[in-house]
RNA sequence: GGGCGUGUGGUGAAACUGGUAAACACAUCCGACUUAAAAUCGGCCGCUUCGGCUUGCGGGUUCAAGUCCCGCCACGCCCA
């Protein structure tokens, strides 16, 4: 194994050189650290959101695990420990889609794609420590989350919930909301139906009140994350109250409403409950019209995008009720679609003037719209309403007691403070945060480990016949869940009576599997979910790098999952992720052929003229627009193709280049040669400076050595804050500049000291460059130090010396009245008389300064003289 | 409708706490080397009537605004 490079074309071989130090730091074990170190450095815990084995990595992945790196890396050479793991997120529908149409087993289908995933994770050059891999689908892996999941039932954090399903008559299945395309099933495409099923539920609103006050110390998160969090618990307060029916309807005497709005109650014109709500049963068992159009509801989506884009619909039961202030009032009782049973109580009260959804209604349905809430500067005699209601706040009108409050605030207390007093209701805080069904009618997925048995009901499996291991001798043949067809795997004997019972054939929702993984990484071979000590040491995770697509549901089942851990005595955190950081998208131009077909980058030509063609027929292409790479817009690129062609370190040079990680990055092939130009070209300084031995350090340095080893100062310092503030983008630039100012000292020749300072800047760019371009970094490394044994993965950061990074003039900017006039260059620590005495010489200023009166001189020391003049 | 974010040369972008806007790169062009091309090295590179003008548009604060404040516009994301 030799590095080749001909005499005439110096060449970085990165095709010999990679692999060659990725064995080195394999053998070196620089990035492993014990499950619970006893070396005494401070930890730094650094995740990448681990990949679903899809068979090959995408653009996505290397940019999420090239940030990654440059930050282990980094910190590395910081002194910390870093500990930085990778597996697998291996359970999921695509492997289920596989075994039906291409007769694989799911289980074969995703460990080989794992295995190349594998492979082409470790070209990338990660320093990662690959003894803790593992996949969620290994029984190791989630025999472990089932023992989870059983101390969590045991500890009231788990409870089994009838709930309504989006289910797919013809797949036999449970579809996810966004299975659900218009209302139909996104593979059978028929027509789909709500069922009432009873599904295990983790009680994630137990936990909603400090889910979110705990956003607040979660700094290091983004704050539009935390936004976006908070927004989804949802927090409001309203109150919950009765209202009586004017004659009982059977057993059901009277309506519970939550309301966020009390003080509107005078606005009041209608009462609107659920398709599923108890009453809509009661009334379509003896109306048919009304069993009509709640079987019509049900037939459509349930989720709250399908409920709020589509038509709003209702039916007028007959039955009225009495409003809790208005003696003698009386309003129509509906049932409409848009209510939903899940949230508060199914049922709410329509006050069209202050709420769109209500308006919407009541004018589709000729309902009164009574205004209550007058805006600022409207006069009551005169307002009214339109199609839009008023939601914003205001004075109230039109409502007895409550006239002249302000609405919401003391309105709001107002009615609450009535309620209470008669007896009909009382404040609460409510939460839009759903409890987390994780019941899924699939396969492949963690089995959920209880036996439901005819005489003892649920029965949670014995810890010691953990793991509930998936059978391996499935069939897809038929629709449904294979666990359900099994002909043996369910039956098994009830734990408590022994006699026939049968496994629970339900899998987790995959969201459960990625919940707790980064405490796993920690001790991944303990015979516990996790070892005490390892997860004390390790969590929280310091850094943890992602798509911002998981800026909800992944980040905060986690922060509910460590809370459930916390409380069932696994760890002793309560936040997962102590940092977050989500990344932009990688996007492509996208190319459209005449036909209209979506066209592969490989396929189309871009010829000199500018114009585009298909590269075999020459027939023009449309450029269409720039968006996130996808396999349906083929404006995908592989990067294992480019790893091959370029080398790991210029897709990850390019990676980081040009573009602040969080936002959105277009791969272009120009950009990609670019980066490879430039791992060549730092080779190429290498090479140019020849000789390795640089011998003792002189005594003194010409200028030309002076002003380079101030670039690799300076240099050291602005790469060292660049990667402190993921500054990537910036950190390049540095290079770059520090790549000029090496190439300059190339053109200076043999002046005084230079050779020195040559060797101590390509020393210095070595080490700089080596959390973005590892490979080329031990490579420069190694020629700069023949014989030595070292890699720069485990030397530490370099220190800037301020001394040497000054500089020894300062330019200082002169305006007068603030506009540019001229520029003076001064002593680094020339005083204000001096500075001042240049500026007013400077022929430029002086000229402007002639015949006007200075009334002001302002200075700031080492930027900037205005001088302010009159006259 | 609400919240958040973004808007700077042909392009991606940079700019510390308000202090010389456009660093660094991509593309184009020019020069050197070459018989030639590629590669490489070097250079030009916001607009301008040469007074100046320029960070989406219009105001404001300040000696000084890409940066702070107010009002618009466009795009994106989240929520409704």
């Amino acid at each position: 194994m030799s590095t080749t490079t001909t005499p005439d074309a110096p060449r970085f071989d990165f095709q010999a050189a990679e692999p060659r130090w990725q064995e080195a730091w394999d053998a070196s074990g620089v990035f492993r650290v014990e499950d619970v170190p006893t070396d005494g450095k401070p930890k730094y815990y650094v995740l990448e959101m681990f990949p679903y084995p899809s068979g090959k990595i995408h653009m996505g992945h290397v940019r999420n695990y090239t940030l990654g790196d440059v930050v282990a890396r980094y910190k590395r050479a910081r002194g910390y420990a870093v500990l930085h793991p990778m597996g697998w997120d291996a359970f999921g529908l695509p492997a289920e889609n596989a075994a039906r149409e291409r007769k694989i087993h799911p289980g074969k289908w995703t460990w080989d794609n794992i295995a190349n995933m594998r492979t082409e994770l470790q070209r990338m050059g990660l320093s990662l420590d690959w003894r803790r891999e593992f996949a969620t689908c290994d029984p190791s892996y989630y025999g472990h989350q089932q023992k989870l999941f059983l101390d969590f039932l045991a500890g009231g954090l788990v409870e089994r919930q009838e709930s309504w399903v989006n289910w797919d008559p013809v797949d036999g299945t449970v579809l996810a909301n966004e299975q659900v395309i218009d209302g139909k099933g996104w593979r059978s495409g028929a027509p789909v139906e709500k069922k009432k099923l009873n599904q295990w539920f983790m009680r994630i609103t137990k936990f909603a009140p400090d889910l979110l006050s705990a956003l607040d110390g979660l700094e290091r998160w983004p704050e539009r994350v935390r936004l976006m969090q908070a927004n989804w618990i949802g927090r409001s307060e309203g109150a919950r109250l009765t209202f009586d029916l004017t004659a009982a309807d059977g057993e059901i005497a009277g309506l519970e409403v939550y309301t966020t709005r009390p003080d509107t109650l005078y606005g009041m014109s209608f009462l609107a409950i659920a398709p599923e709500h108890p009453l809509a049963a009661a009334v379509a068992a003896r109306d048919p019209a009304a069993a009509a159009f709640v079987a019509e509801c049900r037939a459509s989506g349930t989720s709250e995008v399908a409920v709020e884009t589509g038509e709003k619909r209702g039916f007028d039961t007959g039955l009225r009720v009495k409003h809790p202030f208005i003696e003698g009032a009386t309003y129509p009782v509906w049932i409409a679609n848009f209510v939903l049973m899940e949230y508060g109580t199914g049922a709410i009260f329509g006050c069209p003037a202050h709420d769109q959804r209500d308006m919407d209604f009541a004018r589709k349905y000729g309902l009164t719209v009574t205004p209550v809430v007058l805006p600022a500067g409207e006069d009551a005699a005169q307002f009214s309403l339109g199609d839009v209601a008023y939601t914003e706040a205001g004075t109230i009108i039109n409502s007895g007691f409550l006239n002249g409050l302000a609405a919401p605030g003391a309105a709001k207390a107002a009615a609450i403070a009535r309620l209470e007093e008669l007896g009909v209701g009382k404040g609460l805080v409510n939460w839009r945060l759903r409890d987390w069904g994780v019941s899924r009618q699939r396969y492949w997925g963690c089995p959920i480990p209880v036996i439901h048995c005819d005489d003892c009901g649920i029965v949670p499996v014995p810890a010691a016949q953990l793991p509930v291991v998936l059978p391996d001798d499935v069939t897809f043949d038929k629709p449904g869940n294979p666990l359900d067809h099994h002909p043996t795997w369910k039956h098994v004997p009830c734990p408590h009576c022994a006699r026939p019972a049968r496994r629970e054939t339900d899998t987790f929702d995959t969201f459960v599997d990625s919940s707790w993984y980064f405490a796993r990484f920690c001790s991944p071979g303990a015979a516990v979910p996790v070892t005490q000590a390892a997860v004390d040491h390790w969590l929280p995770v310091d850094q943890y790098i992602g798509g911002i697509e998981h800026a909800i549901l992944h980040l905060l089942y986690s922060r509910f999952f460590v809370r459930a851990m916390h409380q069932t005595g696994h760890v002793k955190v309560d936040e997962p992720f102590a940092g977050l950081f989500t990344q932009g998208m990688v996007t492509h131009e996208s190319y459209k052929s005449a036909a209209g077909a979506w066209l592969y980058p490989e396929e189309i030509e871009k010829r000199a003229d500018g114009s585009v063609v298909l590269r075999e027929t020459g027939e023009p292409v449309t450029v269409g627009r720039v968006e996130s790479m996808s396999k349906s817009k083929r404006n995908t690129v592989d990067p294992g193709d480019i790893i091959r062609r370029f080398g790991a370190d210029t897709a990850r040079w390019f990676i980081l280049s040009d573009n602040p990680p969080e936002r959105d990055i277009e791969w272009t092939e120009s950009g990609v040669v670019g980066a490879y130009r430039f791992t060549q070209r730092a080779f190429r300084l290498l090479e140019a400076y020849g000789a390795p031995e640089p011998g003792p350090m002189p005594d003194s340095f010409g200028a030309a050595a002076r002003a380079l080893r101030r670039a690799t100062h300076k240099t050291i310092a602005a790469i060292t804050e660049s990667l402190e503030s993921f500054a990537f983008n910036v950190a390049v630039a540095r290079i770059y500049e520090f790549a000029n100012a090496l190439g300059e000292a190339e053109r200076a020749g043999t002046a005084e000291g230079l050779q020195w300072a040559r060797f101590e800047a390509l020393e210095a760019m070595a080490r700089l460059i080596g959390p973005m371009m590892p490979h080329l970094a031990e490579e420069m490394y190694a020629r700069l130090h023949p014989g030595s044994t070292t890699l720069v993965a485990e030397l530490p950061w370099l220190e800037s010396d301020a001394a040497l990074a000054a500089e020894d003039s300062v330019t200082i900017a002169l305006q007068v009245l603030g506009k540019l006039r001229g520029t003076v260059t001064v002593a680094p620590g020339a005083d204000e008389a001096t500075v001042l005495a240049a500026a007013e010489a400077e022929p430029n200023v002086a000229k402007m300064l002639e015949g006007k009166r200075v009334m002001k001189r302002i200075y700031v020391p080492g930027r900037i003289v205005n001088f302010v003049v009159a006259g």
